[in-house]
DNA sequence: GCGAGCCAAATA
DNA sequence: ATTTGGCTCGCC
């Protein structure tokens, strides 16, 4: 008789731990089995240990002081995840204080985790008959013989394309023909662009390209400006470790947003051998591909956050491309980032990670600068291009703008007319989606703000609703206040819709949009992106999606609409993103025969952040910026614990949060503990924050331990913690 | 997370 | 007297 150490399916810190069950047959550890657990029947557990026992159920009984009961089924036949993968799951709930079965669902497709009771088959087939010629000896009827001249080329012939042919079932009989089906792949990448698939380094990528191969570091930091050509380095880079027999996992922010390099690696490698993982694909589209992967079938993986996860063996090189993005961040369910995941998969393989970016974080340029990443620049341009020439408009000045609009400043206005003139392609961003960002009464002064969370109310004209961008709350538009009733009801401070309306006023040329409200799915960000790319339209207006790593050849003007969205966003990490933001922007103007143009609008013309940005200074910045965060105890300095807890009593929720505080204060290490914070209350429940800064990991995980044990024993609460909150 | 079991309030 | 809602307990 076998006992198994079994996780319930159950993602919960009371829940933590593995149970005791009995099994007749053998059952691999990292397989889902059925069990019945306390008054629940059915559920699904996963095994994480096995061993024999020649002791009967009684006598265990008896030794443990508790009843086993049987398993009731075994679902897989093989582990849901190799030896690797099954450890890191272990690792990463231990360094994320989450529990170890939730760990594993966030690392498997849905289909696969241990989560649902369907165990049917998910495999889609091709069918196909093929052909057995020693059979062929009786006499065949003139349409048999048709049917075998079909097969003087082929030994399988798709079964559609046979099937209504008169004598064929009499050869299948005959055992001539024999119906197959093999396993089918639902997912078809699309390229979007065709290349060549020759590339030549210049001495600069030459050198880079080299260095990397011929170190025996860990982990890349490759700092290239925009268009220097990191891509070319990555695909030189994959194939010197495919050749090793190794493989390669590449990581982008969004899938829908590096078209160019997606279709750069497609047509460079035999596409059969690349899998892509990213998050519209459909349930049975990812678990082709994850199939794939896992069957060894594939040697690169391209991907989104979660691809981290990908189950590829012997792992050469790991890339995340625009590695100070924060789609690498996960912040729901298991908060890790997919920087950390790939150190420790590298470092199983004794691979390498390449970082790439054109801003890198501020983290890890700090990292790279005290020789912990090994540090590569990209200082010229691919093809020479030039950067573009940028000029500042300051919006708080009235001079600048005419009575048409206080959108548009006069500079912008002209300078997208003489590009328009010119035929040349024009690139507006706007960081702001709806359409009026403060709604208001006129009479009384009334700001209309989120019922659940208190931020202010967003209003959308394509909706004509008032939406909160702080949690899911939205309202149809009221007609009047509710605090006078008067239907004088107005906004301020514009949004990408309000641009747009006033766009089509100033401008009359066709133009397409892209914001995360109205077109929310990866395909139709390709298809605007590609009429784009067409020159179908001369002009694309968008939120931050269009700053990102596109290389459309003819863009000479760049307007950023308002640089300082993100500057009174309350993080340590606003004036990060907005030089990045501007940054890249700004790169995506300029063309081989000529510079572009980049006109930024502002009402500080004098933060540090923009003014680096617009002059192309990222050293600077990073000098300013880590002189700030050093200041202010931020990261790379301290790192942020997050703790945020939950109640339906306000009361409550205070004292648990100065429990916490408690807690950490007592530690003696150099920690900065922050009182409850944040609160609000939002679905008749008041939620808060505790913030705690501190240096490593190991001078909090036993608190943390500690405060994870306590809150099991408590019960009206809701915990979640992140050890590497960017929420700070 | 969730059903069992318990108790107290509500119903009549 | 009986039902109902709320809360705690502990799961192998």
């Amino acid at each position: 008789m076998y006992l198994l150490n079994v996780l319930i399916e159950r993602n919960i810190y009371a829940l933590n731990n593995t149970f005791l069950y009995a099994s007749n047959d053998y059952v691999n550890k990292g397989v889902r089995v059925l069990v019945d657990f306390n008054s629940s029947k059915d559920l699904i557990g996963y095994v994480l240990e096995v061993n024999e026992t020649t002791l009967t159920i009684e006598e265990l009984k008896i030794e443990k002081g508790f009843n086993i009961s049987f398993i009731k089924d075994i679902i897989d036949t093989k582990p849901l995840l190799n030896s690797e993968l099954f450890e890191l799951g272990k690792t990463l709930s231990k360094k994320y204080f989450y529990p170890l079965i939730g760990t594993y669902q966030t690392m498997l497709p849905k289909t696969l985790r241990p989560k649902n009771i369907k165990t049917k088959s998910h495999i889609a087939y091709d069918y196909f008959y093929k052909i057995n010629r020693n059979n062929i000896n009786a006499e065949l009827t003139p349409f048999q013989k048709k049917i075998l001249a079909k097969f003087n080329y082929f030994n399988e012939i798709n079964k559609n394309e046979l099937n209504k042919s008169k004598g064929l079932a009499d050869l299948i009989n005959k055992g001539i023909i024999e119906e197959i089906k093999k396993e089918k792949y639902r997912y078809k990448p699309q390229k979007l662009f065709e290349y060549e698939n020759v590339i030549n380094l210049t001495k600069e990528q030459e050198r880079v390209y080299n260095e990397i191969i011929n170190s025996n570091d860990l982990v890349y930091l490759l700092y290239g400006i925009t268009g220097s050509g990191k891509t070319e380095i990555y695909i030189k880079l994959i194939e010197h470790y495919l050749k090793k027999n190794q493989t390669a996992l590449i990581l982008v922010p969004e899938i829908s947003l590096t078209p160019l390099m997606i279709s750069r690696i497609l047509s460079y490698f035999n596409e059969n051998e690349i899998a892509i993982l990213h998050s519209s694909l459909k349930e049975s589209e990812r678990y082709d591909e994850y199939r794939k992967i896992s069957l060894g079938k594939v040697k690169i993986v391209i991907g989104t956050r979660s691809a981290i996860f990908a189950p590829l063996d012997n792992i050469g090189l790991i890339i995340l491309d625009e590695e100070d993005s924060s789609s690498y961040k996960e912040e729901k369910l298991l908060p890790y980032h997919a920087k950390e995941v790939a150190f420790i998969r590298a470092h199983y393989f004794n691979g390498k990670v390449i970082l790439g970016s054109a801003t890198p974080s501020i983290e890890s340029m700090a990292k790279a600068k005290n020789k912990i990443y090994h540090l590569l620049r990209l200082e010229k341009r691919y093809n020479e291009l030039n950067l573009p020439l940028i000029s500042l408009v300051d919006r708080k000045d009235i001079t600048n703008f005419s009575s048409k609009s206080y959108i548009f400043s006069l500079p912008l206005i002209k300078e997208i007319q003489n590009a328009l003139k010119r035929n040349e392609q024009i690139i507006l961003l706007v960081n702001n989606r709806g359409y009026g960002r403060t709604f208001y009464c006129r009479e009384c002064g009334h700001v209309f703000k989120c019922p659940n969370c208190g931020s202010n109310l967003v209003y959308h004209k394509n909706t004509d609703s008032l939406l909160c961008h702080h949690c899911d709350y939205k309202m149809a538009k009221p007609n009047k206040c509710p605090n006078c009733g008067s239907h004088f009801l107005s906004f301020y401070d514009f949004g990408i819709e309000k641009v747009e309306e006033e766009f089509k006023k100033i401008f009359n040329v066709k133009y397409e949009v892209l914001d995360s409200d109205r077109t929310p799915k990866s395909l139709q960000i390709s298809n605007i992106l590609n009429k784009f790319n067409k020159k179908e339209v001369n002009v694309l207006i968008g939120t931050q999606i269009v700053s990102k790593g596109h290389d459309f050849s003819d863009v000479t003007l760049v307007g950023v609409i308002n640089a300082d969205s993100f500057l009174n966003y309350p993080s340590f990490r606003s004036y990060e993103n907005t030089f990045n933001l501007i940054t890249q922007t700004i790169g995506r103007a300029g063309r081989k025969d000529k510079p572009g143009k980049a006109i930024v609008q502002t009402s500080y013309l004098d933060n540090y952040a923009i003014n680096y940005a617009i002059n192309n200074d990222y050293e600077s910045f990073f000098n300013k910026e880590i002189e700030q965060r050093k200041l202010l105890n931020n990261p790379p300095f301290y790192w942020v614990l997050k703790i945020e807890i939950e109640s339906i009593n306000e009361n409550d929720l205070y004292d648990f949060g100065n429990d916490i505080y408690d807690l950490f204060a007592l530690i003696e290490k150099d920690v900065i503990v922050y009182r409850l914070t944040n609160i609000s209350f939002f679905k008749e429940r008041y939620i808060g924050q505790v913030f705690v800064k501190y240096k490593r990991l190991s001078d909090i995980e036993l608190t943390v331990n500690n405060l994870i044990n306590i809150f099991k024993n408590k019960s009206g609460f809701k915990i979640k913690i992140d050890p590497n909150s960017y929420d700070y």
